[in-house]
DNA sequence: AATTTGTTGTGTACACCGTCCACAATACAA
DNA sequence: TTGTATTGTGGACGGTGTACACAACAAATT
């Protein structure tokens, strides 16, 4: 698998047009296969078939291209996590839905980890700087909320639903964000890893069954 | 804090003497100070006064410098995890110091990824090729045990003083292990972070109640 | 319509990285 | 002592991110 890329037809404008979204694109694929090592400058340029200092008129460095990737991969999270909302029936009782959507939030994350584990490694990398602060829109799903304030509605749905008591409500998101991040984490390059195709599934549910009980 | 980095002394010798210790030493300490990516070759061969090329008489690549480093980072979160566990009172009734013997294990890992964030986020990078299968003699702590090891005996004496059920043991560390690990991903580079010293410490607290209450 | 101005892409260059190759200096064995 | 294996050196290559000067074009101003 050579990568002899040739440039792709060589535009005939002198402008690109599109360069950011191309650069910001070509980012997302190198990501989706080889995580967020994989996501270099002058290989998206290469793509987008412009010369490597052109990425600089769009995103101030390296690392603000690779941000912008992670922002698109935490919205990739935010979706799958909706999806398996939306798939959700629609005539259980208050409480049964409410864990039902807690329970769905955490298997769209750990399955977008198993599907996506490059995407997914480039939008949770140990960065070892903290980013955001605010919640940037571009890390949104369809319904304008990032994983983790999805993860918060769902929390807050079971508080109404009287499964929760409110006094521990303050902080949950921590406690079940962090189990399933770490499983995730374990699933993608720790002792399970690979062949664990449906043993996964079970942990996963277990995991969820401990959150449940235990938050 | 520019990196002078006059040649210590220009080493008198032609051998080096200890090359191989000197690499992984200088790699530690870039790790120390700046996680996984933080670990270069080049740098570590200029730390210890050499050329560069005289590391791959040590080390068949940059990979596996690094993973050394990685083997000797998780050794150092086995031996924190060591030190919590013997400052635990003698004098406890099996079951509680069973339960206490957990929550060290937790709490060292913790407070070590709190301390020594760059060590930690090197042991635990989504590197995205999973290590090991074997368990390396170079990544336990004084006991022999590394990390995952220790903190199945934890799990085990639980089971042996009678406070978790034997059928809930198989695949336990997995849970455990997630938790803590999220939790410990989340303090270092997500919404946490910062600013959380001590709400730390008793987030990870909670942390511990919840594992013990829905493992 | 002509000219200025601002935006966006190109070219060249630099320092740094990991790694390959040929070779030199040393230790050790025969 | 002579030969051989080990360990470090020097130079080179292709890769990276990025700075700087400049060219091509679009848009605004005269």
């Amino acid at each position: 698998m050579a990568t002899l890329s040739e440039p792709p037809p060589a535009r005939i404008t002198y402008r690109h047009g599109d360069l950011r979204r191309a650069l910001l694109e070509a980012g997302i694929e190198l990501a989706r296969s080889g995580g967020p090592d994989a996501v270099v400058l002058r290989e998206a340029t290469r793509r987008a078939g412009v010369a490597p200092n052109a990425a600089y008129r769009h995103f101030e460095s390296h690392r603000a291209l690779l941000q912008a990737v992670r922002a698109a991969a935490l919205s990739a999270v935010a979706v799958a996590m909706e999806t398996e909302l939306a798939a959700l029936p629609r005539n259980l009782p208050p409480a049964a839905f409410a864990r039902a959507s807690l329970r769905a939030v955490g298997t769209g994350y750990l399955k977008f980890a198993q599907a996506e584990s490059g995407l997914f490694r480039t939008a949770f990398a140990a960065s070892g700087q903290l980013q955001q602060g605010q919640s940037d829109p571009a890390t949104a799903g369809q319904n304008g909320l990032n994983p983790f304030e999805l993860l918060g509605a769902a929390l807050d749905k079971l508080v109404e639903a009287g499964v929760m008591p409110a006094r521990r409500r303050p902080g949950a998101e921590f406690l079940a964000w962090s189990a399933v991040h770490g499983l995730a984490m374990l699933i993608i390059d720790g002792p399970l890893g690979s062949a664990v195709g449906p043993h996964m599934q079970q942990v996963g549910q277990r995991l969820l069954d401990m959150v449940e009980k235990g938050l």
